[in-house]
DNA sequence: GACAAAGCATAACTGCTCGTTATCCAGATG
DNA sequence: CATCTGGATAACGAGCAGTTATGCTTTGTC
């Protein structure tokens, strides 16, 4: 019934005395005001100026509508400003989730680029594998996913959900073989895996898991898994005192090392593929676009520094 | 730039959490809402919901917007609201000026008659001759003024202003003679005004003075004005004490007696008419046409009553 | 007192915004 | 696989909100 634009009018009636004055603060012509205000009147059906001689003055209503404008115009006001600050990225929270390798080096190097170069964004960043990330920014729990896959499958668990969301990728990480120093293969520079058929195995998370016992498959034996944990540091301590080997992403190694532990290079070689992941819609967000573009240069800017020996 | 239609639309989706609810709530198509919130979005630059899957969800700028809608929305009902109560009489004050003879019966009747009907209308009064009365009511400082105007002469002084001002007749108010109880002509029915030629003379207020000279001029004398005052209980007072004889309009009389002063009818007799005056725009404000209803009736109300002897 | 200036109202016109209906497409559901 | 629900799109129409041009009244001035 009564819209912004006719408290902005009669604000500006008041402030200005005149019709011609309000339209020259407002930047209309005078017969808009004119008009603005007989609409107004009749929409009301109330009287909201006098006309008296050649000039106006406001009625009763009339100044009740000039008073509330105030209210009205700066919520609007603050409305606008507070998306604008979203907009122009001196505002703004992504949510991000992340698998737990990836947030040794990669992730906190990426906040850091963001945070420096817009204080005011806020990135919250929780520690999650790929698919309940995945499964929380489908739920909308979460603006960006920082996931992997292995070699041959895509990020997307399977092919599903590849149209839904957009993808960027980060870098390779290649998969290397953790052995005790004293281990007999631990001169070589690369092993085979097939040779490592009678070894006792270590598995990481659930998706590695599986990983390890397709790469085996392949390679025509099937591991004896003695151990399982999702703590990386767990497995190096359970390599060096010679409990099993096991496949272990560069990434990690980059950050966590043990002195008796050595990694090599395997055959057939393994890698996963890091990404980081968001819907179409959620690309378009400008805080969203920042921090995966800090994601994509925090990846380049670390260029693979083997952390073997 | 944002208005209060998009506002209403964001909180809309937020409460219903689809466009189709959203839609329904408001009274719209589901198209309308689409749209809508495209236009919002290339408005303000920034993407305001997620399509996921065949819902929608809001980011975080949509989200902010449907919070500032509460603000922005309340101040906007609360205005209407306010403008509503003035426009059903349920507000509103009416600024009313008066001659002080009419304040005595005429005036407060009418006010207790607006404040039965509508208890919530505030009728402010000030007391004031005509020529001030009307020169406020131009000059905005009050809303509807009762003055009167000798026989002959129209109430806006002069002729001029007729135009600008609305008058509704209140009633006609007869101009009688005061004589002390022991004058000679005091059992007399009427008086001829030319037997007074040689009386003393006692002037009320600017403009009666000058009808009392005019009417003299009229019968063919000059009268002797010994005493000015504009209090009428004075001017009875002096009446009473022989010190001379006036003219008294009955409005006065119906309040104020005096033992000692007779009054009585005069040839030519001579009227005035009391009116009450606003402008054209003034009179569509309900709440100062209830008031002048009330003036009329209360003037309706109080058939002449003879206060003489 | 006539004339110029200032200010509001009105008229006629235009463009675009905002709504509609009809239709299509995708995701969820049984 | 069929169906249903929900959003997007297209096409269209009405009405509103601006514009310019003009007239009228009041006011101030020579």
């Amino acid at each position: 019934m009564i819209d912004a634009a006719g408290l902005r009018v009669m604000k500006a009636i008041s402030d200005e005395g005149s019709f011609t004055g309000a339209a020259l603060a407002l930047g209309y012509s005078q017969p808009a005001i004119s008009q603005m205000v007989r609409r107004l009147e009749q929409r009301t059906g109330t009287v909201l100026v006098e006309r008296i001689g050649r000039n106006v003055r406001l009625t009763e209503a009339g100044q009740v509508l000039a008073r509330h404008a105030v209210a009205v115009l700066s919520a609007l006001d603050a409305a606008e400003e507070e998306v604008a600050a979203i907009a122009g990225l001196r505002a703004g929270r992504v949510r991000l989730m992340a698998f737990p390798s990836s947030s040794a080096t990669l992730v906190p190097r990426a906040l850091a680029l963001v945070k420096q170069r817009f204080p005011d964004v806020q990135v919250t960043f929780t520690e999650a594998e790929p698919p309940e990330s995945l499964a929380a920014l489908k739920a909308g729990e979460c603006d960006l996913a920082v996931a992997f896959a292995y070699e041959g499958t895509d990020v997307g668990r399977g092919e599903e959900d590849m149209d839904l969301f957009v993808t960027h990728k980060l870098l390779d990480d290649e998969v290397r073989l953790a052995l005790p120093r004293a281990h007999p293969l631990a001169t070589a520079d690369m092993v085979e895996l097939s040779a490592l058929a009678q070894e006792n195995w270590i598995a990481g998370c659930p998706r590695c898991r599986g990983h390890l016992l397709q790469m085996c498959a392949n390679a025509g034996f099937s591991p004896h898994v003695g151990f399982e944990t999702e703590d990386y540091v767990a497995v190096l301590g359970l390599v060096a005192e010679g409990l099993g080997v096991a496949l272990i992403p560069d990434l990690i190694l980059r950050t966590a090392h043990h002195h008796d532990v050595v990694t090599l290079p395997i055959n057939p070689a393994s890698r996963r593929s890091v990404s980081v992941v968001t819907t179409a819609d959620l690309q378009r967000v400008p805080a969203v676009q920042a921090t995966i573009d800090a994601l994509v240069e925090a990846a380049k800017a670390k260029p693979r520094v083997l952390a073997s020996t």
